[in-house]
DNA sequence: TGTAACTCCCCTCCG
DNA sequence: GGGAGTTACA
């Protein structure tokens, strides 16, 4: 097939909107793509048409929300090129060739390369959300501002108040005022407390979240850095473009000034990140910022059925400020959306569990349906029920398992060993040892950097009696460890680290051996990678989804239920999707609904968790919600052991609806309804029917 | 003076 | 389950 054929026959299968977006040359692109409406495919489409059009895949820039979306938008790629060009040589495998990830990590690879422009070293650490905190706490007390009143803002709460000035370029003040009220007469304290930060992390080579931004635009904007970053590029292509912040703004803007070979792809009805300090502004102004954009929108919906997109377009347009667009589908046919109204979270349970297995029974395997929910541990009693009936599950969102204590403890072995600047991990793995508090770690951290990082100036320091003997086999532990810097074993640094912390981990948490099979994951994992920098920073970024996703024992072929988060799933699809505790307190969120423009983004959420739904929709409203259960150990509440109108005893009223119609409690049928009619006011409030 | 053990209190979404 | 702050011991 000749070159030009293959690029046409790329567009066989697109509309027409979508071909104006995969074949436009030159100037900035904006795609405006409603759910559903096929924006993947024509990104795929894009990027196989500009390789097929002779465009270097290692000259493009693709930039995705997370990895797992950059990983199948250029599998897809590489499947279109392999069907169109069969004939080009060496097109096979050009996906992989495409410089493809998230912002954070690609800012990572071009830094470890060019950094040095900006004096920047190339051997920097990248710390996580928690040891950025972490290390904001440590200075929080060296300057003391625990002195300063015990009324000084919590670390978590001022990495986000650094956190969103970085991202927003604006000033402290401003951001105190608008989203911080309460902490603004702390404002001299935390600009004090953030020069120290910075100054520390320079000191420790480490660079946060934020950093990883701040120095990729400081990058772009130093003339001679910024030539050779353009000269690297011939097209950038930014997906979920609705959820970039001012600083990714900034970059794209000194990637490309004036647009050429820039495409931008979003929905800003999607909008859903702004608590990262995503601005919905970006979409919506791109048009002005780049003079000359052709704006292509997609509004042919391939995924849902149309009375499904009935139900969701009616969500949506109750926003405020939207792009209007009117999707439709050739899916005509095919059941309403649900609302299930539950009695409490046990009914919802049973409801889900049942309609799951239902849709098995059709041949509707597990994998083709979802169960999505606003807040992680909303999903937990269904866990719970799925476990206990041995259906398996694989879930994402909330808290991963890389965030747990004892898996921490064993990264920050590993990157002490590569950084001994680094603090925060010092600190971890000294007051590990039983006998030493965050004095003597202190103390000790001194010493390692007076001893410009040597470990073995350990062996001679002073330490109370009670660190006993596992002194020696820690600092014997680390010097191995550094010394082994250029050798690439990864794993079996990993299984160092395991064998000597194990009986530590034994004394400092319960269900120890849950905890070590999870180390050993970690040593599985570590197998992947070349050496332990690559390890540490692609763990640090793109830390895995799911625990079930560990290459452990792959039963590849065996089927599982997919649980999500709401913001886990976008972008993604399922023939059948039941939305958990769509009760007023969880969707929305009562903590995210302070303000009118918090409700916008959570209806913005709503909308998105309804548009993954191929063919069946089922909200659940549970009338009651009791937040418990995991931390009791047996995985039922106080208060669902105390209910105080159990089933037996509801039997014993006339059971009304406010407008004073009697409502039978038949038995397996309609709920007890004294609320129901409530219920369905507050669902409507939600969807703004007005 | 530093560490360990206790209390109380809170729990969102994520690179 | 874990963070933060306080108290009781070595």
């Amino acid at each position: 097939m000749s070159g030009t054929a293959a690029r046409e026959a790329l567009l066989a299968d697109l509309n027409l909107q979508q071909r104006q977006g995969v074949c436009h040359e030159g100037g900035p692109l904006l795609i405006v793509a409603g759910a559903g409406t096929g924006k993947t495919t024509t990104l795929a489409h894009r990027v196989t048409w500009l390789i097929a059009g002779g465009v270097d895949p290692s000259r493009i820039l693709l930039l995705t929300f997370t990895r797992r979306a950059a990983a199948e938008l250029l599998r897809r790629v590489d499947a279109l090129l392999q069907r169109t060009s069969a004939s080009q040589a060496g097109s096979r495998s050009a996906g992989r060739r495409v410089w493809g990830g998230t912002f954070h990590a690609v800012a990572a690879r071009l830094l470890r390369r060019h950094g040095a422009a900006l004096g920047l070293d190339g051997e920097f650490t990248i710390v996580d959300r928690s040891d950025a905190e972490d290390l904001l706490n440590l200075l929080r007390g060296e300057i003391g501002l625990h002195a300063a009143g015990k009324r000084f803002p919590l670390k978590g709460t001022c990495l986000d108040i650094y956190s969103r000035t970085v991202n927003t370029r604006e000033p402290l003040e401003t951001v105190l005022r608008r989203d911080f009220p309460w902490c603004i007469q702390h404002g001299e304290k935390l600009r004090e407390l953030f020069a120290a930060y910075v100054d520390r992390k320079e000191d420790q080579r480490v660079l946060d979240y934020d950093d990883l931004l701040v120095f990729w635009q400081a990058l772009v904007s130093e003339p001679a850095a910024a030539a050779t970053l353009r000269a690297k590029f011939d097209c950038v292509l930014v997906d979920e473009y609705q959820d970039t912040n001012a600083l990714q703004a900034e970059i794209l803007k000194g990637l490309c000034p004036d647009g050429r070979g820039l495409t931008v792809v979003g929905d800003d009805a999607q909008a859903i990140y702004s608590f990262r300090a995503a601005t919905v502004r970006n979409i919506l102004d791109f048009p002005r910022e780049f003079a000359g954009t052709t704006i292509v929108t997609l509004e042919q919906n391939y995924r849902s059925t149309q009375p499904l997109l009935e139900a969701t377009n009616a969500v949506i347009a109750h926003a405020d400020e939207w792009h209007r667009k009117e999707l439709w589908s050739a899916r005509q046919a095919g059941p309403r959306p649900a609302l299930v109204h539950c009695r409490d979270e046990d009914e919802q349970t049973a409801f889900v569990i049942e309609q799951v297995l239902a849709a098995r029974e059709r041949g509707v395997a597990l994998q083709r349906q979802a169960v999505l929910f606003r807040a992680s541990h909303h999903s937990l009693d269904l866990e719970v029920e799925l476990s206990r009936r041995n259906i398996p599950f694989h879930k994402y969102g909330g808290l991963k398992f890389i965030e747990t204590a004892h898996v921490k403890d064993l990264l920050a072995y590993l990157r002490l060993a590569e950084n001994p600047r680094d603090l925060v991990a010092g600190l971890r793995v000294l007051m590990l040892l039983p006998g030493i508090g965050a004095k003597t770690a202190r103390r000790l951290m001194d010493e390692l950097a007076a001893a410009a990082g040597r470990f073995a100036a350990w062996r001679s320091t002073r330490l109370p009696a009670a660190v006993g003997n596992r002194w020696p086999a820690l600092v014997d532990l680390l010097s191995g460890l550094a010394d082994r810097r250029t050798n690439g074993d990864v794993p079996s640094q990993v299984h160092a680290v395991r064998t000597f912390y194990a009986p530590l981990l034994e004394q400092k948490h319960d269900h120890a051996s849950a905890r070590l099979r999870d180390l050993e994951q970690i040593e599985l994992i570590a197998a992947r990678f070349p050496d332990r920098a690559r390890f540490l920073a692609e763990i640090t970024l793109d830390p895995p989804a799911s625990t079930q996703d560990l290459p452990a024992d792959p039963h590849l072929d065996e089927d599982w239920l997919v649980l999500s988060t709401i913001h886990s799933a976008k972008g993604l699809e399922w023939d059948s999707v039941y939305v958990l505790h769509a009760a007023d307190g969880n969707i929305p969120a009562d903590m995210a609904a302070r303000s009118p423009a918090e409700i916008e983004e959570e209806r913005r959420l709503f909308y998105v968790a309804l548009t993954r739904a191929r063919n069946r929709l089922f909200v659940c409203w549970p009338q009651r919600y009791y937040f418990t259960g995991r931390f009791r150990g047996d995985g039922h509440s106080y208060a669902k052991r105390t209910r105080f109108l159990p089933d037996d005893t509801l039997r014993l009223f006339d059971i009304m609806t406010p407008a004073g119609e009697e409502d039978a409690d038949e038995p397996g049928a309609a709920l007890p309804g004294a609320t129901t009619q409530s219920v369905r006011e507050r669902m409507k409030a939600l969807w703004g029917d007005r």
